[in-house]
DNA sequence: GCGAGGATTGTGAGCGGTCACAACGTGGGC
DNA sequence: GCCCACGTTGTGACCGCTCACAATCCTCGC
């Protein structure tokens, strides 16, 4: 197969006329015969410009094709609406649809939305202070270990707010922050599980946010207490990595114990590996082992079999933490930020009762 | 499951020390007793600075924590380093992956980032115009039909580069854009399929970026010809959308059809579709139907079969549709834009000889 | 010992807007 | 008929930085 990937640089030479340098407030008032301030006036909408002025000046704008030089606006007024997210990975189904919520509510209320890749190898006080140096607000996914270690080092006077795991234990976020009751979820999940008959439940869990405590996130921290109120001692918990491929890693030695019946994972694509590496072993679920996700990502319905998971409003969870910087960097506009939904528990085909 | 989602305002009070306003180079100039354009070259490494007078700038800069306000020389020098990516999608993989490419060298360039979503109820013209407004560059993901209609209204005077499904036949690209050659990924595909026994292949079709020319893309196309190139007439497309539930709804049809044996889909989420749908009609896979998808996203190797599919280079794509727009922003420094790899198909489990 | 020329530094202007204030009319109230 | 308030418009300064140019300092060669 010869299937290159292809570019064009298209186009001719330049066109006649030069770049056309783009007008100014002033170019448009010595159009319309005014000063550059009733421009000015003009295009914010001041009350005090008569009407007939008014028309002048925008028939000159609309002539010119004037526009408001943005980085003259925000030099010049210190406003600068504009957002710019940290994160440490754009694709992962948790991640892209925060993005996703981030954008809406930001396109929604007029602001430009940046995006910044932390990784590990980066500088994160230089990456921070190149988000901070446009001039906006900035958000932080604290999900995992890079997100939280960036939200800890925005400096104090950048407008910040944060999407994170679960708030610090025993201290109040030093930020503005969002959060989704994971614990309560995960939780839940493994109470389902231990309803339909199951003795045990173990865990491949997705790396937490804190290296510190316990080595696990809210999502262990649940499921950890489901097991324990029902007296259940909890196992080992397996699984290093976010995808697929860690799943099933953590799925194959999982699949040689046969005392495992039931399994939660910290996210969809550890489940989808867990039962690729569960369907190796000659496993059968659910009849012989219970799976069940957390995300309840796009696809997460249409494998076979379609996976039990617990949806999570990553969209809403964006929206509220724009909704929060928002308030920080418009004070007046006290407009309140929408509640995420809940987490909410998807019954499908990957769980069932024990010895079904 | 009381599981809500929570948001916390978070910190004290206002600390005493007011916000303290960043330093200027004027401030700094105060400081290190010399003029703010002596600043100016020593922030600027200007070569003619006497070394004692530049190590007590520096001094002065680390002392006050002084950083260059990027919105006044964006406003002074009319550089600004920045692009905003334009496209009608953030979520799904291709799109995500990307984005991601186009972060990824946006961020080693030491470009700032901007994403900007348009819908089709959004006016384009407003859209692209504050992409503009930020004074950088515009990259248009034109892979549909939202895309590719923004491209095209985006003003001769905007620097922009563009991804594109296949350049538009006849006329050459009017702005410098990178794709892939979908059309003879698909053409191989199909002739996989063909050369596996199959007497034709289905196909299920993704949107189209051009809503005229014979209603599909280059991957429609690359089947058509195949199966023309075989003597075999193609049947007609189904699909109506990008999602699973799209391939699910195509799928059920084409379930029914016992003439069925091989499909072809036009991204792996519709395969997933597919797949699930033949599932649900009994017919197995790959013993009495083959699937091959589209993309190779990340779980499309984790399902159950796992999928055949051609795997695009997405990341490689936006690389070089960056390294085009750079191109035009920074005109001396002439990097090679890296060339993205080529489709290539992935054999796995959902695709087989006809009868096996 | 002095002038040329390069290295080093400082000054003025301007990027394209905003803000604060002054300068015009006008009309109404006395 | 006069004064003041108000609606309307214009002027100056400034946001924080860059550019172009002028001014100063040094060092070298003759």
């Amino acid at each position: 197969m010869d299937v290159t990937g292809h570019t064009s640089s298209g186009g001719h030479g330049d066109p006649p006329q030069g770049p056309q340098k783009a007008a100014s407030i002033r170019d448009v008032a010595a159009a319309a015969g005014v000063s550059y301030q009733t421009v000015s006036r003009v295009i914010n909408g001041h009350p005090n410009v008569k009407e007939e002025t008014r028309k002048r000046v925008d028939a000159a704008i609309q002539a010119l094709g004037f526009r408001r030089n943005a980085t003259a606006f925000a030099l010049a007024s210190g406003v600068t609406r504009s957002v710019t997210v940290i994160t440490s990975n754009t694709v992962l189904y948790g991640y892209a649809a925060t993005l996703q919520g981030l954008e809406e509510a930001s396109r929604a209320a007029g602001y430009a939305l940046g995006v910044r890749v932390v990784t590990p190898e980066d500088d994160l006080d230089r990456t921070i202070a190149a988000a901070a140096d446009t001039g906006g607000g900035v958000v932080v996914i604290g999900f995992d270990a890079i997100g939280a270690a960036a939200l800890d080092r925005v400096p104090a006077h950048v407008p910040c707010a944060a999407l994170v795991e679960a708030p610090r234990p025993g201290r109040t976020p030093s930020r503005p922050a969002v959060w989704a009751d994971d614990r309560e979820a995960a939780r839940a999940a493994t109470e389902h599980l231990l309803s339909l008959g199951h003795k045990t439940v173990h865990y491949v869990a997705i790396p937490a946010s804190t290296g510190t405590r316990r080595l696990a996130g809210p999502r262990a921290e649940g499921w950890r207490q489901a097991l324990e109120a029902a007296g259940v001692a909890p196992p080992p918990t397996s699984g290093k990595g976010w995808d697929a491929q860690a799943g099933y890693e953590a799925g194959k030695k999982l699949a040689r114990n046969k005392d495992v019946t039931a399994i939660l994972c910290g996210n969809d694509d550890l489940a989808l590996g867990v039962l690729r590496a569960l369907h190796h072993a000659g496993r059968r679920v659910p009849e012989d082992v219970s799976v069940i996700g957390f995300d309840d990502a796009p696809h997460s319905g249409f494998v076979t079999p379609s996976l039990t998971t617990v949806r999570m409003d990553f969209h809403g969870l964006g929206r509220a933490a724009f909704g929060l910087l928002r308030a920080q960097l418009d004070t007046d506009q006290q407009e309140i930020a929408p509640v995420p939904a809940e987490p909410t528990l998807v019954l499908r085909e990957s769980s069932g009762p024990r010895d079904a």
